[in-house]
RNA sequence: GCCCCCAUCGUCUAGGGGCCUAGGACAUAGCCCUCUCAAGGCUAAGACAGGGGUUCGAAUCCCCUUGGGGGCACCA
């Protein structure tokens, strides 16, 4: 039997880090073995859902390269894959749990059950709730739910043990009389998670269940519906929780605002974001995948990054493509441990992937931070195309994120932004400014203005005027871009052209110095 | 309080009794290269949580302690 796995999100409006990272577990072990990954909604949670808040999961994906083989958009022989038309499928399951008499109706109100907690509080006993009706025959428990709003409440049997053997944590058992007996069915009908996921699982023939270690806990009641159920467990996986950057906590999907740093503010202002925007979205912090597709992450880096947190493939690979991630993951490679989140890292394999990537492509994914920046026009001419090839060429490694051509290279779209300290530094300290304009009659009629002309030209100058080429290059930078870091300097000098190179020095040295 | 899980450099990890004076990577520091930055090269610093066992031998197996995390819902 072939592998089906599963990853069922909430359409909370936001696809969350440490989900994509449980999905990408569920869905390399089937590409790994030719199975089928699930995507099913977990929208039960009526309230709370808009339709528009699935898309930007569906898009995470997407942009990932996560496809799913059923669920929304694709369809299958298992569906819906919403979990809200799925509801007549809990009921039924749910009464036939109690006409079997592994389930029974429960009166009992909140109330009542508040005041039961609190007394095993004070008592400092364990909390474990036996329903009045667990013991009522089949027929009055059915003629109790044809009479009354009743929740339905699973019969926990007593006296067991429950064991599974996780493909990560091992063995791991419980005693089932610790266990309450859990509510399968609320009294208006709808079904509650625990008991919705069996149901699920089982209809879709889950075989592989992988999902975050915080579930492990939920296992045992599970079980013992699959139990109820009459069906067979699937092996269960589960995968350490994805820590908060430099801590020992949960990257939670609750108060990400304060993910929202006064860097990462400033990151995304740099590319285009007003703090009214960054503030109205809720998933544009460090703990979604949305955040790093708009700072140009390439999708293919934090996929690797985030298969690599928390599973290895050997003793030293670190970047591992993603048809070679496929064809050796496995589970028990995945490490027991949390593990945080290092943004650093990311950043890192961010910019090795980057590199990979042909010019063309950088070209193409370059084009929109630019254009957001209104530096150029959107779908520009061919020109400027072949003219952001040369910049994106010129900036080489620099360029980590797409996002980076911003910093490195928005002075080739608009007048220079000068650093006054730099120009101080540079520019106009003593000798320099006719040194400067010396050169620059140097480059007045310098032909062709390229590359290793430029250069020969400088050394040349240098040498008949006995200066340092460092001093006349620092120089020639501020003046030209206006800041201190960017590409190579004949790089920037022959992209910007000789009509502009000579405007800007000529700017540059008209700059007074502030006294 | 009860249940469950976890524990190697700051971080991600390798390690499944001797190959470990613990390896790699990110980050950090220094040096080299150099027109800045980035990249690259070299080097440095940096960990087996603690205590007991088992064993000729333990990072590795067992127990306890400590610490961290998750759960104990008519949330998911």
């Amino acid at each position: 039997m072939s592998i089906r796995t599963r990853f069922a999100p909430s359409p909370t409006g936001f696809l969350h880090i440490g989900g994509v990272r449980t999905a990408l577990f569920n869905w390399l072990l089937t590409r790994r073995h030719g199975g089928q990954f699930v995507l099913r909604i977990d929208d039960t949670d009526i309230e709370r859902n808009r339709p528009e808040a699935l898309q930007p999961i569906i898009e995470g994906f997407r942009w990932l390269g996560l496809n799913w083989d059923e669920g929304p958009e694709v369809g299958g022989p298992y569906g819906p894959y919403f979990q809200s038309q799925r509801l007549d499928l809990y009921k039924e399951a749910a009464y036939a749990l109690v006409a079997k008499g592994h389930a029974y109706p429960c009166l009992a109100t909140k109330e009542e059950l508040e005041a039961e907690r609190k007394a095993s509080e004070a008592a400092k006993k364990p909390y474990v709730h036996r329903g009045k009706l667990r013991d009522v025959s089949v027929e009055e428990a059915q003629e109790i739910l044809a009479r009354e709003s009743a929740a339905i409440r699973l019969r926990v049997p007593l006296g067991r043990t429950v064991r599974i053997r996780d493909h990560i944590r091992g063995e791991v058992e419980w005693q089932t009389d610790l266990i309450g007996d859990p509510v399968l069915l609320r009294p208006d009908g709808r079904a509650l998670y625990n008991f919705a996921t069996v149901v699920d699982d089982v209809a879709m023939r889950i075989t592989h269940v992988i999902r975050a270690a915080e579930h492990l806990s939920n296992t045992p009641v599970q079980v013992l519906i699959y139990e109820a159920l009459g069906e067979k467990l699937p092996e269960f996986a589960h995968v350490p929780v994805v820590n908060e950057p430099g801590s020992k906590k949960k990257l939670s999907k609750r108060d990400m605002k304060k993910f929202v740093t006064p860097e990462v503010r400033a990151k995304l202002r740099a590319i285009g974001w007003t703090d009214e925007e960054i503030d109205a979205k809720d998933d544009l912090n460090p703990a979604t995948v949305a955040y790093y597709r708009e700072l140009g992450y390439l999708p293919q880096a934090l996929v690797n990054y985030l298969g690599r947190l928390g599973w290895s493939m050997d003793d030293r690979s670190e970047i591992i493509p993603l048809e070679q991630m496929i064809a050796s993951f496995s589970l028990d490679r995945v490490n027991d441990a949390p593990a945080s989140f290092d943004p650093d890292k990311l950043y890192w394999l961010a910019g090795e992937y980057m590199r990979q990537l042909p010019l063309e492509e950088r070209t193409r994914g370059v084009i929109p931070y630019l254009v957001r920046a209104r530096l150029i026009r959107e779908s520009p001419d061919q020109a400027t195309v072949d003219r952001i090839r040369q910049i994106v060429e010129a900036c080489g490694d620099r360029l980590k994120l797409f996002s980076d051509i911003l910093p490195y290279g928005a002075f080739f779209f608009r007048d220079p932004e000068y650093d006054p300290a730099a120009l101080q530094k540079r520019v106009h300290k003593p000798g320099m400014p006719e040194l400067l304009s010396a050169f620059a009659e140097v480059l007045r009629h310098t032909e062709p203005f390229t590359v290793p002309v430029l250069e020969e030209k400088l050394r040349e100058f240098c040498e008949r005027k006995g200066v340092k080429s460092g001093d006349m290059i620092h120089a020639l930078r501020v003046s030209t871009t206006g800041v201190t870091v960017g590409p190579g300097i004949f790089d920037c000098l022959a992209i910007l052209g000789k009509e502009a190179v000579l405007e800007r020095i000529a700017k540059a040295l008209a700059m007074k110095p502030e006294n």
